[in-house]
DNA sequence: TGTACATCAGTGAACGCGCGTTCACTGATGTAC
DNA sequence: TGTACATCAGTGAACGCGCGTTCACTGATGTAC
């Protein structure tokens, strides 16, 4: 309703209508994804829904496969960009005023529950990373990128928890931990079953850090 | 080109035939689904690659739907079965006259290792259990019971590992760590990245029997 | 062993559908003078 | 401020395609007497 953005510089507005059309399709598409899966995502279903004809989207993506790149993408970021908040502020703030024994592993701590809770509100983004993989879908050089820095941050936050350990090493594991738990819960794979998940994800991480 | 089977008994040889049929059918789709993705299994794909019409195919299945359950039950019950192999023959056959050190925790090795190397075989069958749950896909009954046996055959193979912790509560942390690296390594998640995952993992597994 | 009938496997034509994508076109929005 | 032109957003018709599924039918295989 209400414009956000300075509306008096009129030289980029197109361009960001545009960017907000692009949104606007993705975010379209992403709920067609936790609907009806990867498959079920449809140019003409998304453009429908957004109360435009099909081929209108193609002055926003060239095809299919650029709009599901781009999806894809923007998972990626919207999970680094997760980890990199929590694992950046908890080795200083969150909470102070406790000894350094509490503090110890604060950061590899703060990403892992930025991880799963980062999963458990974006499902079908997460499983778009982590889930089976698109047909013949080789990741594009920015997930690459990105995903190295994801890592990056992991080891960056596993730092000086045990001098038997490479951080390398411990990153790894925490990587295949955390996706371990988060995976089959974002599946699923938890319903039914009789089990406290939060604790067992918190006993997870604190032999991580232990 | 061989009969395996007694040829002389001709009262089921219909049936006979109509399985051998099913099992060629759900073969092909695990190419498909190899290939294309879960949703790229066409029920006329199929049969054109068996060298028949599309319509024969529902003398076999009722519906493209029923094919893609017996495909997840099937993959169901072959995990269940590496892992009922390895988890119950370990604990005394294997490699005999060794000390009772290298015994202990010998079936949830046996059972972890099972499991890794039915994954690796059978990418897209894993996939099929723990990858990106189909559309508004409810596991069957049948799929909910295999899946507690395989639970039990994990419990039963951590049962004696460590008092201070529940056979249950361990093969949990079993589980979610096994498909954690499992699972991202099926997807391709460690492609092109420098560590040894057989180290990895065999370091995952003692920290669960230590 | 031969005949009559029932069961089953597979074919080919046809259905309606939604898909991704192209193309020529209309109207609105922005730019230059 | 007004006019002339270029750029862009969106439409509607059309394309070819493969899908799941049905239906009436043919021919082979098995069963009963």
């Amino acid at each position: 309703m209400s414009e956000e953005t300075t509306p008096s510089t009129p030289p980029d507005r197109r361009a960001r209508l545009r960017e907000q059309t692009r949104r606007e399709a993705k975010d379209i598409a992403l709920e067609q994804l936790a609907r009806t899966g990867p498959a079920g995502i449809s140019v003409n279903a998304i453009a429908k829904a957004m109360g435009m004809t099909g081929p209108a989207l193609y002055r926003y993506f060239a095809s299919r496969d650029e709009l599901l790149t781009a999806l894809i993408a923007d998972a990626y970021t919207g999970l680094a960009a997760a980890l990199t908040r929590a694992a950046g502020g908890a080795s200083g703030g969150a909470t102070p005023g406790e000894g350094a024994q509490s503090v110890r592993g604060a950061r590899l701590r703060g990403l892992a529950h930025a991880w799963r809770g980062w999963a458990k509100e974006h499902p079908e983004r997460y499983l778009l990373i982590y889930g089976t993989p698109v047909p013949g879908y080789s990741a594009p050089e920015e997930t690459r990128t990105i995903a190295a820095g994801m890592m990056r941050t992991t080891v960056s936050a596993c730092e000086g928890l045990d001098p038997a350990e490479t951080a390398e090493h411990r990153a790894l594991r925490a990587w295949t931990r955390l996706h371990g738990l988060v995976g089959l819960e974002v599946a699923g794979h938890f319903d039914g079953m009789d089990f406290d998940v939060d604790q067992l994800f918190s006993d997870e991480v604190e032999s991580l850090i232990r």
